[in-house]
DNA sequence: TTGACATGTAACTGTTTAGTTACATATAGT
DNA sequence: ACTATATGTAACTAAACAGTTACATGTCAA
């Protein structure tokens, strides 16, 4: 779990996931594209290299091409083992706020 | 948002929300008592300011005691802006298996 | 089989990060 | 006022990280 926090903690990373939301099976070359102009092609493999073995990316060879696809199982781990226990303290904050607010204090000024 | 994940990347910060969450208003002395045999007060102090600074964690002072309490609201960004998206595609690959299993392709063989 | 293309490996660099130690400040209690 | 307690600041270190350049490998196509 660590894994997927740590690869998830950078903004290229992060934007490299989004890319292959909106297009799987693109190759090294063609995630590079977008990011030429600001860093190496080494660069975009080291970070796809980070996500896969985050199990974020998984990858499929067809000769000397090399398709990269996302792969959300560990997004949804995350998701149903760590963040849904914090949206009950969330709930919690908003039901005391809603009852505060609904039942004000004894012999209190409503809405003073 | 990149705060938040850079704030989340760390397994000793991820323990300190853990622990916020099952009792908020600790105090950094109280915070730092279950890490005392493995690091320094400061360095706790260091990881308190992170997830400060993140929003994930308010502070109420009383006279010099310092005490801490969980925000969730950072947490629920992150999924109601990054990880529902992700959720979708998950869906969609549970729902492309679904379809595979129940509509063979023409002439195939059921189970084969 | 040669050349072009797609990806991989390795060594190095600057910056960030997690931690340390030493010292400083502020409040509570006697 | 004095002392103990709670927290803060600063300077430093080692390791991790994001990036680079140079070179290597493997595959397609003429």
């Amino acid at each position: 779990m660590d894994a997927v926090f740590k690869a998830l903690a950078d903004e290229t990373r992060r934007s490299i996931l989004d890319r292959l939301y909106a297009q799987g099976g693109q190759t090294l070359g063609e995630l590079w594209a977008p990011y030429a102009k600001s860093m190496s092609r080494q660069a975009v493999m080291k970070h796809l290299t980070i996500l896969e073995e985050a199990h974020l990316v998984t990858v499929v060879w067809s000769g000397r091409e090399k398709h990269h696809y996302l792969n959300p199982v560990p997004i949804h781990s995350i998701q149903s083992r760590w963040i849904r226990k914090f949206e009950r303290a969330r709930m919690d904050a908003l039901s005391a706020l809603k009852s505060a607010l609904e039942e004000p204090p004894l012999k209190g000024k409503r809405n003073a």
